[in-house]
DNA sequence: ATCCGTCTTGTTACCGGTCACATGCACCAG
DNA sequence: CTGGTGCATGTGACCGGTAACAAGACGGAT
């Protein structure tokens, strides 16, 4: 048995070190198995002195096992995938899991190979993001390795999806809103297409139908995520109807639009037209003038979770179906007293 | 040798079907060895027809090669981070290798857990990157895997980091600014202690010097990173010097505030003052009013040539120093014709 | 003294590939 | 007819762990 200088320790070396077998190191290593006390203590200080750590890959060979997920985005590392994947990463280590990037970049071929290159390494479990809650097909059928979908849903509705609750969202939103006592309410907001502006837009006015009213402005609601359209909308809005005291903007993007559209009318914001906007967005939400009220999606909370079920399935504990995340209000001084 | 059903494909499969030994089925499907024609387009059609993959821990096993590489974010996935991760993991899969995603969140007992866990997985190499160009400790000492840092330089020398050009921006900023005939040219930035900041500011200043030209409005150079002090501080250089014909800012943050306060200031973009900022952050870049010129530090390509650099390593050949990558201006209105 | 049970430790097969080497066969020259 | 050469393929070791089983030591009961 040769001295292996340099090179990297292994069980053998902290076996021979401590004067057993391999299999006895293994055993006192990882708390199987009986041995005497002192025995194990000896292994224990054999591996440590050595500075023994043992191979992730030749662990997982036999066990089936790798403790490893593979992350798959769809539209590369957009704005609303990054909070996702530091939640599921978060997730998943605590679970002493490593995680795979690939950046799918919204192109299915892309995708389909990185799958394959998960498989090949093994990986116990995939996670998808996605930008959009919209539906999406499924990863593949018949996968040997359970799957979550996070902020977008698989159309299979066996398969388990996590994404954030906009009915939610538009609800505590627009309740805000008639808290501080505003009742000429507007809503600006995205394409009619997704399916997140849709669902915030139909809370809005069910709130409002609860409370007698209606919204007003219905000239300008769905449009795009941009602050050109929130000027744009703002002023529609305005004109269409003057005496509108709030605006619920879809994204913060368009309430910060809002808020220059108001500027250069002369409203005031809060006192003449209070506004909320969505994303909780920092960057542009806390340094708007004022400072904007939002509702913060709660997308690490998305990944956290999507997280959890992931490990939940690997250990043989699926959880189908689609999970909303409620998000939470974020009051600034757009709103504020 | 009972047939296994379901489970997992293995060469053993492959080279019963082909009716070979696994040795010959390894041969011929790795293109290696002499084997008859016949019989390695017999092995490859079992191969495909059972769908067979090989299992790449089984590989990387024996090899010492995993294919994998980490990639540990000091700071999150912030603004900074993300193109350079899409940049390397676009890089590295190229080189048909994986990359393990590891948040250090700025703290280091964190990183060198990610470290020892990517160790244990054998991975083949590291990359690090940060927020901020300035110098950062080594991750460790006579790691057995090459390690190359992105954005960040390891304060060591002899490592190899992989940094954009703030030099190179900050000359092609200014000359730009001389270029469309502007001679009274301010410089608003973050704060001192950022050595980009430092860099910008002072190739500013040599390329003006060549000019024959001095920064205009000394009183408010170095501050912060945000609208807010874009917006003071343009409103301080105005008032000290009311006859500056241009502002090179910082970021392109800065630049938005400094385009909303020379609005109130009644100063027209660029017809009296020009801007230019720094980053390309689309999101501020593209949809400020005037939309902004800019430089864009090519941090995807920082990435890349990072992974380069690493996967060069892994072949035993390092590239050891600081390499700067430069950027480029990206022409908006706000120095338009 | 023998047998049994328990506690402790050693031995060995195995995971799924790859690679060095052994084997066997055909062909050719002497 | 024999021996060497070269090509095609099989065999077995190995990577670094884990786990099932084997084996040995010791003490107590009969």
């Amino acid at each position: 048995m040769s001295v292996r200088r340099g090179g990297p320790v292994r069980i053998a070396d902290v076996a021979a070190l401590a004067g057993v077998s391999t299999g006895t190191a293994s055993k006192a290593l990882n708390g199987l198995g009986q041995l005497r006390p002192e025995t194990r203590e000896r292994v224990r200080s054999a591996a440590e002195q050595l500075g023994f750590r043992p191979n992730a890959l030749a662990r997982a060979l036999p066990s089936g096992r790798s403790y490893t997920v593979g992350l798959i985005t769809t539209d590369s590392f957009g704005r609303f995938t990054i909070p996702i994947m530091m939640g599921a990463e978060d997730g998943l280590s605590a679970g002493q899991i490593s995680v795979f990037l690939c950046d799918g970049r919204e192109d299915s071929i892309r995708e389909q190979h990185y799958l394959r290159t998960l498989l090949d390494r093994q990986v116990d479990g995939i996670i998808v993001t996605g930008r959009r809650r919209d539906a999406r097909p499924p990863l593949a059928e018949g996968l040997p390795v359970p799957v979550v979908y996070a902020m977008t849903e698989s159309s299979n509705p066996a398969d388990c999806s996590v994404v954030p609750d906009d009915a939610h969202g538009g609800r505590i939103a627009t309740t805000h809103l008639l808290d501080i006592g505003r009742t000429r309410i507007a809503h600006i907001t995205g394409p009619e297409r997704f399916l997140g502006a849709r669902l915030r837009a139909s809370s809005a006015e069910e709130v409002l139908a609860q409370a007698g009213l209606r919204l007003v402005g219905t000239g300008a609601r769905f449009g795009e995520w941009s602050e050109a359209w929130g000027r744009q909308a703002t002023a529609i809005v305005m004109r269409s109807a003057p005496d509108t005291d709030a605006i619920f903007c879809g994204s913060d993007q368009i309430a910060r639009g809002a808020t220059d559209a108001l500027r250069e009318l002369g409203r005031r914001v809060p006192d003449d037209v209070a506004l909320i906007g969505y994303d909780n967005w920092e960057i542009f939400a806390a340094t708007s003038r004022p400072a904007l009220s939002t509702v913060d999606p709660n997308l690490s909370e998305v990944g956290r979770i999507a997280a959890r079920h992931l490990l939940s399935a690997i250990d043989g504990a699926p959880v189908p179906g689609v999970h909303t995340v409620p998000g939470m209000l974020v009051i600034r001084a757009s709103t504020g007293s």
